[in-house]
DNA sequence: CGAGGTACCTGACAGC
DNA sequence: TGCTGTCAGGTACCTC
């Protein structure tokens, strides 16, 4: 499930494999994940790539961007030229980008409701302007995080973590593990929350999601970054385990129709 | 405002 | 073998 970390893992492979080269041609395989305006833009030269959240940014000349969403199964191939494509999975092959130095670069998508679509100046910034702040970003204070939770006393606390018009690129996975390490109950609305313990969200969760980082990510079901495979999965305390780190019983809930997995006796 | 549900999708897996 | 049901889940959109 490529969240905030695995998010970041696949921005700086491609960072180093694809700035500077231009887009040449695009073989669109499936129209539904890769919209058919991305014909319109090529040739297109990329000058950088990053990430807001969990969306994946191609700044490309002449103020266009390409906007991608890896959302459960979105997978990139980057194949250098020296190599030859048939020997990389066809299977879920959405689209097929051709690069001025004879590399390609092939988006692969199981489920299909993943999404790659080009944008002007205007639309970057409306995409932009419905996310919530990046946890990770320099000038996200604790005084700014509490601020943004205090304006939402009744919601609960879980649901706002994975609500990226709050904060944006926390999913499922590290909002658990996030409140594990708070010691903080996913039930709980986010007034009953002593302050202290909401300083420790603050700490636990940038800790947390750089530690991930640094281990390329998580790789659960379906994700692997461009070359292999993180291994914070190794790291969890609670994401569907049975037992929390001090031999408790986890306990799973559904919350707003997904699975959190918490321990009742350290999350009080 | 917030909670809950549904739709979008396909594959893995359990159970009969 | 082959079917059915459940689960995985990010986001948009709807209702109460």
């Amino acid at each position: 499930m490529p969240e905030l970390p695995e998010v970041e893992t696949v921005v700086r492979q491609l960072s180093s494999k694809l700035v500077g080269q231009k887009i040449v041609k695009i073989d669109i395989r499936d129209h539904l994940v890769v919209s058919s305006t991305i014909k319109k833009i090529i040739p297109a030269k990329i000058l950088g790539i990053s990430r807001y959240g969990k969306w994946i940014i191609l700044n490309l000349d002449q103020h266009r961007y390409l906007v991608i969403h890896l959302r459960m199964t979105g997978h990139f191939y980057y194949i250098p030229k020296e190599n030859n494509p048939s020997l990389f999975p066809q299977k879920y092959v959405a689209g097929i980008f051709h690069l001025d130095s004879g590399s390609h670069l092939t988006f692969n998508s199981i489920r299909r409701f993943e999404r790659i679509f080009s944008t002007n100046q205007k639309g970057f910034a409306k995409l932009l302007a419905k996310l919530g702040p990046d946890p990770l970003a320099e000038n996200f204070t604790f005084p700014h995080f509490n601020s943004l939770l205090n304006r939402f006393p009744h919601a609960n606390i879980k649901t706002k973590l994975m609500d990226q018009h709050f904060l944006a690129g926390v999913g499922n996975i590290y909002a658990q593990e996030a409140l594990y390490r708070a010691k903080i109950n996913p039930l709980q609305r986010i007034q009953e929350i002593s302050p202290p313990k909401l300083k420790q969200l603050y700490s636990t969760l940038r800790t947390l999601l750089q530690q991930a980082i640094d281990h390329n990510g998580t790789t659960v079901h379906n994700f692997a970054h461009i070359d292999g495979k993180g291994d914070f999965q190794n790291f969890l305390a609670v994401y569907q385990k049975d037992k929390c780190q001090k031999s408790h019983l986890i306990t799973r809930i559904v919350q707003a129709g997904r699975s959190t997995y918490y321990c009742p006796v350290c999350q009080k």
